[in-house]
DNA sequence: TGTTGTTACGGAAAACGTAAATATT
DNA sequence: AATATTTACGTTTTCCGTAACAACA
């Protein structure tokens, strides 16, 4: 068995049980492929293969246990190569972070620049993305860090750590009714769905709340506009197409002249940015120092493990 | 990066930093041992040994990092050996258990007879040791169970079911002022301590569970034969040495004629023998069925994970 | 008939073991 | 001096890519 052969399974998996594709993938030819995979059931005693003629359709009982047991080899293996460039080069190296418009836009540029500035070296990459491509890009190791509200905090195969809690606030021009009451008199639900909505779309920066809130208080708002970031809402709020609910974070006093803010947290509860990183991951120094810069204060002894 | 120089890192150190060890561990010869470190640590491009000249003394610090990712990935690597014999061959292959002596004696050998009669093709391998070197074989995967009574509930290493409950019992011959009370009369600490005792050596079948006993009301009992097994306990118990204390699973009413033996429980509380298996091994079916023989009525669902 | 997987073949690279050299205690 | 590791070298094996072949849709 050689490590070449469970890269090929894994690959041949991936690339939906195409050894051409998975061939391109791998950088190397079809019939290298067919011979690892030919030679890996052949030493094993069995098929992993489910096969129609020649064509590969799925995998076998056997090699669905196979796969998962070399998927976590080859993840050790990975990290090994880590390792060693961990310590080769501390303060060198690609740093792969996904994460939603909200964050990227408003929540990282201190950190980053934090960052680069201590790590000169390090190639930041960020990926954006829907929460749910922002998972799965985790979950697939394209990325080191997942970085967002919405992160589930059960799944096992994640270390999760807090970075800060936020709130909504409702937006509006400044000529509008709710932006000139005095701010003692806070906005209530029945106040706010009297006008038509602008805020995020499903799944997106705590959306969720804002729908649960509603729901509960027996009221149905008008969203005349879903979007998926905080600068559309506000764009459209400025506009006058109707009242914003958005991350309080994208709300800057200076920048949005012609816009006022009032919380809304007393509305729609609090929210916690998150990062996430797989458990069974190796966390190079720099990524320890990323999360770290971005959440100063939270506990990370169970995540420094990963560097370990 | 291949497996053979991650085999060589884990025999490295397994054979205490000797090439030569190492590679007749392997079947190999030092050359290629020599040659497959250097390669690696070219690679990683990370010193991967503490050297004194040529000669090998430890681990660097990478070199920690790396060998534990290495033995895990050796582990997944090994599993799908595993993996494949089974759906191969389901009902042949080897078994190797570690146990103690009581367990070995009196506790496995119904489960062993049913298991060669169900799985004749299936090499049963005992080995028996102290619950340390039990402990020790499991950790170092020389076996695939250990059946013991002490065994660490905490290591989260470890998956650990409870196969039954035994009590302690006191032995004395059958002309001993202690075997002709009404059985009533429970056997107190006081009364015992009026006479030498021959019991287990410490560490060994709830020798710890004897001691605190004693050792919580106060008196100081005359061990004069601390012993590894209960056969040589009833020895000499049977010769008038003094009383025994031993597991209540060693005594038979058929077998041992002029011995009498009489409840203890209430004194040293409830002892339970209990199967572990390391929780990153892949176990075979038969494996899992010699559980479930020695321990029916165990909820086997979390070890049964370890078979998928 | 075009696409996908397998077999055949030749060359390149890598791994190994023996033997010799070098370093360590 | 004895033991242990590295270097040298020739052989063998393995691995890969191109090209030809076979099978599926």
């Amino acid at each position: 068995m050689t490590l070449q052969q469970l890269r090929v399974l894994r690959a041949v998996v991936k690339a939906q049980y195409s050894l051409t594709r998975a061939a391109l993938d791998l950088g190397s030819s079809q019939p290298a492929l067919s011979r690892a995979v030919a030679e890996l059931e052949t030493e094993l005693g069995v098929t992993v293969f489910q096969r129609h003629g020649k064509r590969l359709l799925g995998l076998t009982d056997p090699g669905k246990a196979i796969l998962a047991r070399a998927d976590q080899a080859l993840t050790h293996i990975d990290s090994i190569a880590s390792i060693s460039a961990d310590f080769q080069a501390r303060d060198a190296g690609v740093l792969r972070i996904a994460t939603t418009h909200t964050q990227a836009r408003y929540a990282l540029p201190p950190t980053v620049r934090a960052f680069r500035q201590r790590y000169p070296a390090v190639r930041l990459n960020l990926v954006q993305g829907s929460p749910r491509q922002i998972m799965q890009l985790l979950h697939d190791r394209e990325v080191d860090l997942a970085i967002a509200t919405e992160i589930d905090l059960e799944d096992p195969s994640l270390m999760v750590v807090p970075a800060f809690d936020w709130e909504h606030v409702v937006v509006v021009p400044d000529d509008h009714p709710l932006a000139n009451q005095p701010s003692k008199n806070q906005v209530s639900l029945p106040e706010l769905v009297k006008y038509p909505l602008v805020t995020y779309m499903e799944e997106f920066t705590g959306r969720r709340r804002i729908d649960a809130a509603f729901a509960r208080a027996g009221l149905h708002p008008d969203v005349v506009l879903a979007a998926i970031d905080s600068d559309v809402i506000k764009t459209y709020v400025a506009l006058g197409l109707g009242v914003g609910i958005m991350a309080g974070l994208a709300y800057d006093v200076q920048r949005d002249k012609g816009l006022i803010a009032r919380p809304a947290g007393h509305l729609f509860g609090a929210n916690c940015t998150r990062v996430a990183v797989r458990s069974d991951s190796f966390l190079r120094g720099f990524a320890l120092a990323f999360i770290e810069l971005f959440a100063p204060q939270a506990d990370l002894t169970r995540v420094r493990q990963l560097g370990r």
